[in-house]
DNA sequence: CTGAAAGCGCTTACAG
DNA sequence: CTGAAAGCGCTTACAG
């Protein structure tokens, strides 16, 4: 392995002078630089991290930590988390920052033990519930994150969010306006801020068109396929005049959709559907899903971006709004 | 931060017997270790990874590399990298050992310089073409590499492979079996192991049922979806009496039943299709697709317990096979 | 514009 | 079982 002490030999110089032309200093002279990075470059050196994060007591590890998840099952299925790491990446690497990722099981006790155990300093957070406890002391660390779909603003943190409330809000008002009045909504888990925002914005699309809405057209579908599957198979049977499903995800408007067609209902001249998120398939189920988009890749960068900026104090916002777009296909 | 030197103050001992003590030696007293870690909880000690690589001049950390995705479009669907990442992360933590993520982009000169730079020693290697040339110069080269789904074997390189050429043979037997006779291949990109093959596998099948396979019967349809759908336009002109489609995708698959279902054809009962991948909407789109699954994260976790294998010299075979399953549903 | 030297936090061969 | 000391490869304050 090369080293700086053996580029300094072979140019003559010491190391110190070496470290200041490889590195760029003003206190160098061109022609210096140009003759060390020369033969540095013919020598193959490479610098090694760890002895320049010891020495400079710093690191430019950025952290991406993700609540791994724990059934195999659903591993068999669209998962942002590669595309955000994909975008991550792209502006850590464009900044000289490096993004190690970090998938962090369930059963850990504390995440800011864990942070220290794996000293890490800074992080793009993915996938967590905004109510565990064990998160929520994280926020209280000093440790600077940016979280990606959970709202949070303060000293060291911050977000990246899409403003789930309006898109849904967008979503039903495309289903009222295909004709559908009577709009139920199926709901993903109540733990999630997404399904709290989704609902609201379920509210306020209702509101804006002076319909009524009544709480009980608000149904908990856990973001799970079957159980969206079998909660509209009970809807229909209580409320038959519902014409509209505002389904909280993808998956969730596909099961919906399964139990419409199985009871004989056409999509979207019955019954319409529109979902949320935009997975792969929603694109070839028959008839397409409308459904609203989401760019995870965007998400990535966004949150690197974010991350770096505030380490640097070079932003003035610690929150990072993305937006949506609706994609209206067949289903409505 | 809390370093050895203030442990080592603490527990009045030297900085030497604090680090024997928390790396757990044999030649440190029972006693002294229990009250070593005691204070270093106490003081909120973490190890700085930094000191400890350079000490050390190694790392416990094994890369991930993969070759990025260039087109965003494809980050939209399904994809195996974070399956695998996950696989990996459960056996590599399990044997402390850490993953690290490393998405290399296609404009890199040379993969070794990057392996150099970035301080990689040890890789799980996803993704890539075997017959790039900066692969081969990696191959070459002194690091640890497990590759998956490229058979390699030599010191200190392995393999993760699926036997693609018996599955795909199982594939186009059972649609032999189904009653097509007449079976065309749509191939993926012939710089693609594993097109190579399935292709083996499919002469295989014909070749067990005395049918005879004609070159001309293989087309290469890139792994590309909407070029699938078009060559099965061409082909079921150009030859009328094919009534069997292998495809070396499920995408593929997509896109060669698109085209059937457009020209009249009934699937299965005109014409059958199989593919290979089984990616989540295989089992959703009507009628749905037959397939040939591998489980992704059990690939993940097949690799890094090799390459730790072959680190630590205690597996004596570099190759690992894999077995998929033949998932038999409506489409043939 | 350049260099000698100290220091980052850890590990380990050597000596006891 | 324990400690003093050297060394990993880099950066930078200090001195010239």
């Amino acid at each position: 392995m090369t080293t700086l002490k053996d580029i300094a030999k072979a140019c003559g110089l010491s190391i110190t002078q070496v470290s200041r032309a490889l590195n760029n200093h003003k206190d160098v002279s061109e022609e210096t630089k140009i003759k060390v990075s020369e033969i540095a470059i013919q020598m193959g050196y490479v610098k090694n991290m760890s002895a320049q994060r010891l020495a400079m007591q710093i690191s430019n590890q950025i952290a991406l930590v993700v609540k791994g998840i724990e059934d195999e099952n659903e591993l068999m299925e669209y998962n942002s988390v590669y595309p955000i790491l994909c975008g991550s990446t792209k502006y850590a690497t464009q900044h000289n920052y490096e993004i190690a990722m970090y998938i962090i099981q369930d059963d850990i006790k504390s995440y800011v033990k864990y942070f220290q155990q794996k000293g890490i300093g800074k992080a793009i957070l993915f996938g967590f519930e905004y109510n565990d406890i064990r998160f929520l002391e994280l926020l209280e660390s000093h440790y600077t994150c940016v979280c990606i779909d959970i709202p949070i603003e303060k000293e060291n943190k911050g977000c990246v969010i899409t403003d789930n409330t309006l898109y849904a809000s967008y979503a039903v008002e495309a289903l009222i306006k295909s004709g559908k009045k009577n709009v139920a909504m199926i709901n993903g888990k109540s733990q999630a801020i997404v399904s709290i925002e989704r609902e609201a914005g379920y509210l306020v699309a209702l509101r804006n068109h002076n319909l009524e809405h009544r709480q009980k057209y608000i149904f908990d579908g856990n973001f799970d396929r079957v159980k969206a599957e079998s909660l509209t198979f009970q809807i229909m049977k209580d409320y038959p005049d519902i014409n509209g499903f505002f389904c909280a995800s993808d998956y969730m408007a596909m099961g919906c959709m399964n139990a419409l067609q199985a009871l004989g209902k056409k999509i979207p001249q019955d019954v319409g559907v529109i979902g949320f998120d935009n997975i792969p398939m929603s694109r070839f189920i028959k008839p397409s899903l409308s459904t609203v988009s989401q760019n995870d890749f965007n998400k990535g960068y966004e949150a690197a971006k974010l991350l770096i900026g505030i380490c640097e104090n070079s932003t003035n916002t610690n929150v990072t709004r993305l937006s949506c777009s609706l994609e209206i296909r067949q289903s409505i």
